[in-house]
DNA sequence: ATTAGCACTCCTCTTAGTTGAGTGCTAACA
DNA sequence: TGTTAGCACTCAACTAAGAGGAGTGCTAAT
């Protein structure tokens, strides 16, 4: 266990550390402010703390950086909360100043904002499309061979997909067809649909229109490869600002992880709710072993989630990001759930 | 005007420098197979046509590197037009081997197939969705105040958009609505659908439906910012590689750039046929004076124009990427023709 | 238990010297 | 007269050596 000087000395270090990005020195550490001893005693109390393996030397003569184990500490039972800045509040609301209805605009403009406040990169995930319902289908016959078919969730999503139609199919069969497929699907998740088509749809539809089986096989596969929730980002590039990244070939293999979607994925909790942080090499991805992660998700309606995640250098500002996060959070799950409806 | 010794040296310099990125010597040119003079024939003449502004020194005692004029002489005289390797036309052939409908698809695979033959970044714009003309207007109530407005077009591309309904908006109010529009705006274009909608569309509606007012403003405003042609971006960090670009700065303001679409869109030369090269500092962005960019168009179906653009170091290989660029530009147009109806 | 003092380490910056690729010029040559 | 060999010169790039300084660990005094 440690001593409260020994919290009080890596607190101190962490945060310089944080700030500054330099190896931080006993000197610099006994000017401060809260800090009472000498610097004598704080490089005892370091030769302690590296010991214990909170803290690092880049060489033998050099001041201390925090390991690994030093940031979990921190953020584990260091980061007392922080108020954040009512200007920096204020530019949170401005995301719903312009009363859009569109969640795509609002998360887009999210993921610019959070990257702006924090100066790291930010990642939104929109609403899980998978768990929509349908709330109306139609299809619209574009020329003789080839149809879109089109998909209107309960919260206004629109997903759409051109098939090939099978030949000699008439006019009167589409509506049929159309007919059927929305007593049959609307309130069904996107998630389910070429379960019911295959399952129920199919036989119903046979009894009505030759060629019901092509018909339904191109629709299932049009469906098939549901797109994912979207992402959206916010300041690539910001990474260039943070010294730890002066090399290019960290920035590139982050960056290459960042257009692989599966990647992207891969980087969230889902399910989980709280925020979640994810230091330097606990990240499942050998790309972000510089990074730290901090995720969190909002709801949007009743029962759909989105996510967020912010990505900078484990020397990340932990305290500041995770306050806006949650407050981001919060103001985004208010703003989708009132305006939203089934 | 150039002798035919300067042109074959100029020549060789530039294919040189694009190789191995190394101030060329004139060592390093009398040694090539075309060339029969000696190394100090070839400094005469390197001297002369740095005097005419064709090549550049690094220092005083360095090696010669085309100059940006050097590069236009190259790119307007030089540049023999070459085949491209077997392996490399299979590669872009591939791309239409799923026989997918979905232009999207199509592009995106371009887009990254073009990165990784030429290791340079491409970018692909979509057709045009603005000269798409209206197929069948639809609307679906979400709820008693929101609405989605879909718009699928000739080419079964699917435009969408919330808008708020106004109240006390009937559903028998909705179908008219929506009988009228269709009515009217089948066969607009959709960069023209504001002005029909305001035009005609509005006192026609006046007469069936009460608050048509409200309704056909919130439509307009809706349907005013339009989405323009889609992005696609292939080998985003392939810059990276160059050598030219070991340098933070240059690589974040075009990675900076390529994020912001008005940027982007001015790279290309639209309704402009052939191939367009521009050099360095000939491009308008300042960011960009490293680079060059080439750019052509390619057709899908009748009217809609798609666009191709290579970016790379100045010192490009003109001539590998002409010759991709142009099986690409027939293939895809040849592609989106053949499928294609209205 | 704390702290002042001091020797020691090692990074960083500067300076000087060396090497080598490449040039420009001159004079010899075909 | 055009071409080329020879040579002095330039300058970036690399290496080595030395100075300066921030910071440590240890010891002894408080």
């Amino acid at each position: 266990m440690l001593t409260i000087r020994q919290l009080q000395i890596l607190q101190a270090i962490v945060d310089d550390f944080i700030m500054f990005a330099q190896p931080v020195g006993s000197r610099q550490i006994s000017k401060k402010q809260e800090i009472t001893f000498s610097p004598a005693t704080i490089r005892n109390e370091m030769a302690d703390l590296e010991e214990l393996g909170f803290l690092e030397k880049t060489h033998t003569s050099s001041g201390r950086v925090p390991s690994e184990k030093g940031y979990r500490f921190y953020v584990d039972h260091l980061l007392n909360p922080q108020g954040i800045n009512s200007r920096d509040i204020q530019q949170i609301q401005s995301i719903f100043n312009d009363r859009l209805v569109e969640v795509e605009h609002i998360i887009r403009k999210s993921a610019n904002i959070l990257s702006e406040l924090t100066s790291y990169t930010s990642i939104l995930l929109g609403p899980d499309v998978q768990r929509h319902r349908v709330k109306r289908f139609s299809i619209v016959p574009l020329s003789s061979d080839t149809a879109v078919a089109i998909i209107v969730t309960n919260n206004g999503h629109v997903e759409n997909r051109m098939f090939s139609l099978p030949p000699n199919f008439t006019a009167s069969d589409l509506e049929k067809m159309v007919n059927v497929l929305n007593e049959r699907l609307v309130g069904v998740s996107l998630e389910d649909i070429h379960k019911k088509l295959e399952a129920e749809v199919l036989t119903v539809l046979q009894q009505h229109v030759r060629s019901a089986d092509d018909f339904i096989h191109a629709l299932v596969s049009a469906t098939m490869h549901n797109s994912e929730s979207k992402i959206f980002y916010g300041g690539k590039t910001n990474m260039f600002n943070q010294p730890e990244f002066h090399d290019l070939n960290k920035v590139r293999m982050i960056l290459d992880l960042m257009e692989t979607t599966s990647q992207v994925q891969s980087l969230f909790h889902p399910n989980e709710s709280g925020i979640h942080i994810r230091i330097g090499s606990e990240n499942k991805q050998l790309e972000m072993e510089n990074c730290s992660v901090i995720t969190t998700t909002y709801s949007i309606g009743e029962d759909q989630q989105g996510a967020i995640a912010i990505i900078g250098p484990t020397r990340m500002d932990y305290k500041r990001v995770v306050a806006l996060l949650d407050v981001m959070r919060m103001d985004l799950s208010q703003a989708f759930t009132k305006n939203r409806s089934d």
